[in-house]
DNA sequence: CAGATTGTGTACCGAGCGGTACGGATATGA
DNA sequence: TCATATCCGTACCGCTCGGTACACAATCTG
């Protein structure tokens, strides 16, 4: 069953990229739609067809930016014990906020943390999705308490809050221009930090990757 | 010599500190010349006369910002350990980040990360007062060094950049809505691993306040 | 081929943006 | 009292915002 009408001149999920890219630098008040379209290679009509409005191209942006760059996060929280989780987490979360072929910092948090009011709707869904993968990580350490893999008396939501807060952290001074190495150094302060407060034990996996 | 021509109608810091709030909540880019004027209770060239131009206005409202709310940050460093420096500056971070007569989170977060290319300045001129005073805090831990005060190999810069991103990643929590308690866990483990990577003592002082 | 259907580009919409010109109001100093 | 200086309110500036009307181009079905 094959398209009727005239075929769509351009790659929605190149131009679904581009729109990522520009939101992700100047978030969603900064970008205008003249910025989107330009940097998105096609004129507004086609823009409005093809994902009806400036906040629905951002939710579809952000959905794609959950997707294919957060996915060290899921990667992270599928380890086998909660020090690799976070081990996992605090490193790959270094790479993915200072990627070179990427803008520095991270998209949930670049995109805005205030808004206008009449875009506060968009901040707004910003902090649930930020709240939403705390969560998923405060479930993975409750799991590990059950375990037995932290101590009895760990709070796992206290914990995962704490981890979250670094990666906001680090998120903001890698959008601030501070360079990898060094938020890799704090990422090791966090992680020993970690283990320190929580009795997760080391681990060889990852602390020497192969 | 008293002044000639028709007195101002205004108190001038009692405006400044409006639109320092509509600013906090609304961020640069967000907080419209017709969102201040209204909030000040002036008419538009009322503000251009006594503050140059909405730049010019943030501005003013970030240094008045820095002076009365980061205080305490001030007060942290002059503290004679370096671990009442960061329990000081964890915990009154939280008080601060929640107060519940201002809005949520920190100004120099809320007031813009990310900014259309033209209000770039606005967003480096915040990275980079953020990045001063993590300067000033790892002054204040190299010379704990040099006291012996933090183990001889401790990392000032680096422990300098943990505490601050975790006071980030707390305003963040703020502006999200996390109330004050369990914003208070968090720097309770941030302390406490702060502690155990550094080599700081703890101490009384800190820990049981009169 | 005709007709239906869909996408494209231009040109435009009302609204709000940051910023200002200007005349009237209110003070001082002579 | 009157010139001078400053501030206030209205009404406006050019521009850009997010969003759309409309004519035309390109494809499908018959």
């Amino acid at each position: 069953m094959p398209v009727r009408g005239r075929p769509r001149g351009f790659d929605v999920d190149e131009a679904l990229e581009r729109a990522l890219e520009v939101f992700w630098r100047q978030g969603y008040e900064g970008a205008s739609m003249s910025d989107l379209t330009a940097a998105m290679g096609i004129n507004k009509p086609s823009l409005y067809a093809a994902f009806g409005s400036k906040e629905e191209l951002f939710r579809k942006a952000v959905a794609r930016y959950a997707e294919q760059d957060m996915g060290y996060a899921r990667h992270a929280i599928a380890q086998s014990t909660a020090y690799d989780v976070v081990a996992t987490l605090l490193r790959e979360n270094v790479l993915a906020v200072t990627r070179p072929d990427r803008p520095a910092g991270c998209l949930s948090i670049q995109g805005g943390t205030a808004c206008s009011s009449e875009n506060a709707p968009v901040a707004e869904f910003l902090a649930a999705s930020r709240l939403a993968g705390e969560r998923a990580l405060a479930d993975r350490f409750a799991r590990a308490v059950v375990e037995g893999d932290l101590q009895a008396d760990a709070d796992p939501a206290a914990l995962a809050r704490f981890v979250m807060s670094v990666t906001e952290g680090q998120a903001i001074h890698a959008a601030a221009g501070v360079p990898r190495e060094e938020l890799r150094q704090t990422a090791e302060i966090a992680l020993t930090g970690f283990a320190a407060v929580s009795g997760a034990r080391r681990s060889a996996t990852a602390d020497n990757p192969a």
